[in-house]
DNA sequence: TTGAAAGCGCTAACAG
DNA sequence: CTGTTAGCGCTTTCAA
């Protein structure tokens, strides 16, 4: 344990080679290659001039010596942080048992791991704006994904972190947006129940300060309102149990409703399981759609719209990283995955 | 951006207050309380010896500052690292696409976030034992919970990181295991497999490189093994094409199964469905089990064990960024649910 | 109980 | 093209 092994390389210039122990630092290659620290760095990082002779040694010594850089000493001299933040917004920090915060932490992690970078994750009470602020202040943070968030949230990235954070859900003018087009996965399964012959659709919203949510249900209007028809709505949020809760409402408020668009798989999954109870019969009587397609949907025959939540997670995460000018909106599509509910 | 305002204490001594931009360093805030940096880096760290007085100024000025120390330069000066390193070991970097993995990433950065550590997730090669080494020769990297793993990369494993490594799996001499107690949750199943009639019950087993996996296939010859019944297995790899396959090799070798025991719900999931294809019928005909319960398992009514991963991943991620002795092994209960299928 | 001073390992001007 | 020189922000002896 820390020892070292002393020899004489051809040049006849003293090195040090470590076989066990203490992980080398820059100072050991540079030394071992007989150049100056400020060299070794400039090949190992890669910026900067180094003649090819320089370059091969530096190269040689730190494979030999398994250099790796210490990405904790290099963060603090670029001053570029050590950590992404993946910050969800809600009003519990139940928000973060969840398969689909689980996906955006695992990508982000997987797109971080080659840049050194590692992966936090913080729930953001809708009512304590202060620890968005305490969170970014700490400089170790390199970057900023937020999940699920409000404008009022987004107002308060700091300056600091201008151009290395992302939003999944809503932008604003200083953080650019990544998200699942919800108005075109809704419309496309409005649009399926409505040439199945469905005339009396109802919809389970989502919590009303979500603004992903909203976009579906502002499509679930404009469809609705374009053909003339009446529009039936209940609020949910998210949950299977809301969604049983709301079937109910909707039959009781209009009972001859005859297909329900649910805001998210779980509702939908909800909802049929209350119609089924109900001796309702899906999706003879009453059809119903779902959205985020998770594996449950399939087993189950639900009709959903896609959702690549990896794909975007990746996508936020891997703009956060490249500091190139991103736009300040990205859309991924939502296909509609047609099942026996629908 | 970068403003500051310059004000006078009651003591008449000079503060700088940060408005906005760079955030509050140690120097902002020793200034601030009229301190040196060693004391309010003593009271802010918690660590070492400062009067009543001095530690008041210094939480005051913290607190108006909104100092956050940073972690990089902290895990520099004190060698422990910024990030927690989950590697999977398999045979291809799918392993990382999976639930599972994702449960265990986005449990250890909720554990991580309140100390101010990210974490990042990599695939480790089977036959590539050097990425290991490579990866953990980063000094940034503050500690290691290995997923999967084997004795060889068990092995592997630094003299830097002992103490700061676990493995969800097998453990070894120097590096602590927290899994889940497959032998237990196999057996119970196992058991309530015979205790329902069953005598001719074959395994759809895991890799054979994967010891956890190996638990469950000892428990179910040790239980058969005491009931002199013959065994019969089949390799699966925990997918659920492969518990297709293997449900047809099952029945061809040996006709008169009338259960079949999968490593994994998937495993199970896929035997179910190549049965029902087959038109034999589940359980009336051949008893089928699972392992994990995932939420598919509920609503396809499968027969499984628990297993508990977002508890097993918090406990392995608390042990490693606690500094204190662990036990080698901590095996955490998985319970039989009955359900339909078996 | 406190402050001065010396780094942790690395990058980035700036002269040579 | 290369080496010298300053730090990044923090902790930690060591004296005072």
């Amino acid at each position: 344990m820390g020892a070292r092994t002393i020899g004489r390389m051809s040049g006849n210039r003293e090195y040090i080679m470590i076989t066990a122990g203490r992980p080398a630092t820059l100072d050991d290659v540079a030394r071992a290659a007989g150049v100056s620290r400020s060299t070794a760095s400039r090949v190992i990082a890669g910026t900067g001039f180094a003649s090819p002779v320089a370059r091969e040694r530096v190269r040689t010594a730190a494979d030999r010596l398994g250099y790796v850089p210490n990405t904790a000493a290099r963060a603090l001299v670029r001053g570029g942080g050590v950590r992404l933040l993946v910050a969800v917004a809600g009003t519990s920090p139940a928000v973060l048992d969840d398969s689909y915060v689980d996906q955006v932490v695992s990508a982000a992690a997987r797109v971080c791991a080659p840049h050194g970078l590692g992966v936090t994750v913080q729930w953001l009470p809708l009512d304590a704006p202060g620890l968005l602020t305490r969170l970014t202040a700490d400089r170790a943070v390199a970057g900023l994904v937020l999940v699920n968030t409000t404008s009022a949230l987004l107002d308060l990235v700091p300056l600091r972190l201008r151009g290395r954070a992302v939003s999944i859900g809503i932008g604003s003018a200083t953080v650019p947006s990544v998200d699942i087009d919800n108005a075109g996965g809704t419309g496309s399964l409005v649009r399926h129940l409505y040439a199945g012959g469905r005339r009396r659709i109802a919809m389970v919203t989502g919590p009303r300060w979500l603004a992903c949510a909203d976009r579906s249900v502002q499509a679930y209007r404009r469809l609705l309102g374009d053909a003339g028809l009446p529009t039936r709505e209940v609020v949910g949020d998210f949950s299977a149990a809301r969604g049983r809760a709301a079937a109910r409402e909707v039959l009781r408020r209009w009972p001859d409703t005859d297909a329900i668009v649910g805001i998210s798989d779980a509702t939908a999954l909800g909802v049929i399981s209350q119609l089924r109870a109900d001796s309702v019969r899906v999706p003879d009587d009453v059809a119903v759609t779902g959205f985020d397609d998770i594996p449950l949907a399939s087993a189950t025959a639900l009709t959903t719209a896609s959702h690549p939540v990896r794909r975007i997670a990746t996508a936020a995460a891997t703009m956060v990283l490249e500091q190139r000018p991103k736009p300040d909106r990205t859309l991924f599509p939502s296909a509609p995955v047609l099942r026996e509910s629908a």
